[in-house]
DNA sequence: TCGGCGGATGTTAGCGGTAACATACGCAAT
DNA sequence: ATTGCGTATGTTACCGCTAACATCCGCCGA
């Protein structure tokens, strides 16, 4: 592209300046800009060529009102910074990337309010689409999302009932699944440690799965530890450390995340434990970051990208009512006997 | 709230339905769910009711349009997933909470034309500011950001020209900073391990920083290895053991980030190497990550969260033309003797 | 009693595009 | 030449909201 000849105009541009420049009405201009509708080579050329040279940047606000069409996708996470959303982001905008749609994201914090606040400041902007973590949601958010009149994809968790499409695992099942491998492997001082927040349901249920098939087996957690913001890996020592030192016979160690289980296991390794033999680690999220470290932590991938992908294609396809379950898988590594 | 009385209503609300149904004008509902202008206590209430119950949610998309203000941010930087720009947006977020203006993210994955498309879009919807990171980008883009008419913040670097605003550090001075104490603590055979990007300004900077000072010095870079993609951590073993294989008397590995530090620290420690006497260890960022770590590697801290705040600062203040250096500063850990 | 004034509310005219329909034109078939 | 039709372009009427101005009303002081 050239740059434009002239000093910065102080106007910003409107098709009106488009269609003078290019001696064509504003509408011959629009079908131009958006290839739609005929028009001729030699006036499309002509169009092009001046807006380009003014530096004409289409306002969709406008375009937005007046087609009422919207080419954004709403999505709503809890966080950017643990390396799980990311992930999730990456298969939206892969997927979307080819459908015109763009994501747009909003950031709670675990906070149910602040869910509420953006979902409400994103809705007001008329999304094509909506997803947004998790099943739980305040009433309020709950009604915005029923009355939109638009897809809704909720995602990560299907262990509850969806207002309308959901993609996810069940952490339900994840945690139960990890119990009986543990359990399976011969353990049975087996200790949780995860996060407080309250608002991290898909942790919680997680652990409710891992309880109930403890307890199935006759078994309950010798011990817990939760711990509240801050480096999660180093986190994940302290909190290790305060276990094995209260509880001195554990033999297994459950995390609610990767990170802290990262620090976990650097912990064990640097003590000299013996693992897995006299002690086994699990954790959750299959992140890329345990393919460093110097053991492999056992894990269950919760199909982060994947999740990502089919919400960003319900969107796209304008689907209603589907509920995808993906099944995460269990990764062994190095660190359950 | 409570919740709409009646099913989902097939069309969409507008402020007239909420006028009919609180029996003002759309003008007053208009100035009630703004708080703009004076509106008696009474129909205040009445019209908070109506809007409440029926599940209103305003078009932002018609009032930005009529009002010409849009309280969005345009937020464009590379990724999301390397933990340095999650920091940023915390920044930018929290600065921009009280101030009613909404950060809006778009990521580029390090490719200006993707870079050049993303602020395309996002100028179309006229946002109130650009906060965006780094100071190269194509022509096209660059003469958008000149003609856009708002504030543009250019973050992470100031070692070039903004367009408008800058906040940053000087990656260079960075670069040869880490250099003078390492040279300083008498290492001699000193090896890079970076990023191959080539669109990765500020990593490159760092480096030219960091061969000016050791070229001043008398010295040259023993080795050099680059990555590309995959688990950073794991890439940071694998040009550690590289380095060190091919260049056995390397006294020195400065990685061009903290994640792949991270890796190389993880590696020569269970080489049982003497760290900081025979082989010192240095990278760049500051992750909070590197608390976990069993050994403090010696980073330099980028201001991250800050930049983000004093971006946000400037784009909420309209203002123009502001330069702001900050000053990152050395953490020796104990990676460097 | 009346003008005037300020608070509360209504009216009008767009914001910058696009849908839908109208028009103009060239050319083939009749 | 006339009809008819498809292509290229223009005209009109909004989209849902807000700025700016108009109006209405009650109350005060002169």
């Amino acid at each position: 592209m050239s740059l434009p000849p002239k000093a910065p105009p102080k106007r910003t541009l409107t098709l009106r300046d488009v269609s003078e420049a290019s001696g064509v009405s504003e509408m011959t201009v629009s079908r131009v800009l958006r290839s739609r509708g005929d028009v001729s080579p030699a006036t499309r050329e002509r169009v092009l060529i001046a807006a380009r040279t003014l530096g004409y940047v289409p306002n969709k606000i406008a375009g937005a009102l007046a087609s009422s069409r919207v080419n954004l996708v709403a999505v709503i996470i809890p966080s950017l910074s643990n390396m799980v959303f990311p992930e999730v982001m990456a298969g939206i905008s892969a997927t979307l990337e080819s459908t015109g749609l763009q994501p747009v994201v909003g950031v709670t914090n675990y906070s149910p309010d602040r869910e509420e606040t953006v979902l409400y400041e994103m809705l007001s902007w008329r999304p094509s689409g909506v997803i947004i973590a998790g099943l739980e949601h305040t009433d309020a958010a709950q009604a915005m999302l029923q009355n939109a009149g638009i897809p809704i994809v909720e995602i990560m968790d299907i262990d509850g009932t969806p207002v309308d499409s959901a993609v996810g695992i069940s952490h339900r099942r994840a945690g139960r699944q990890m119990a009986e491998a543990i359990i399976a492997a011969g353990y049975r001082k087996i200790a949780f440690l995860g996060t407080m927040m309250p608002h991290d349901h898909r942790a919680r249920k997680r652990l409710e799965g891992f309880e109930e098939a403890l307890s199935k087996a006759g078994l309950t957690l010798v011990d817990r530890e939760f711990y509240n913001g801050g480096s999660a890996l180093l986190k994940g020592r302290e909190m290790t450390a305060a276990v094995l030192n209260r509880t001195p016979d554990v033999d297994f160690l459950y995390y609610s995340n990767d990170m802290i289980g990262a620090g976990g296991l650097l912990y064990c390794l640097h003590q000299g434990l013996d693992i897995p033999g006299k002690i086994g680690l699990a954790a959750f999220n299959g992140v890329e970051l345990l393919d460093g470290l110097p053991r492999q932590l056992a894990t269950m991938d919760a199909c982060r990208y994947e999740i990502g992908c089919r919400a960003a294609e319900i969107i796209a396809a304008a689907g209603s009512n589907n509920v995808v379950e993906l099944t995460p898988t269990l990764q062994r590594g190095d660190t359950i006997r």
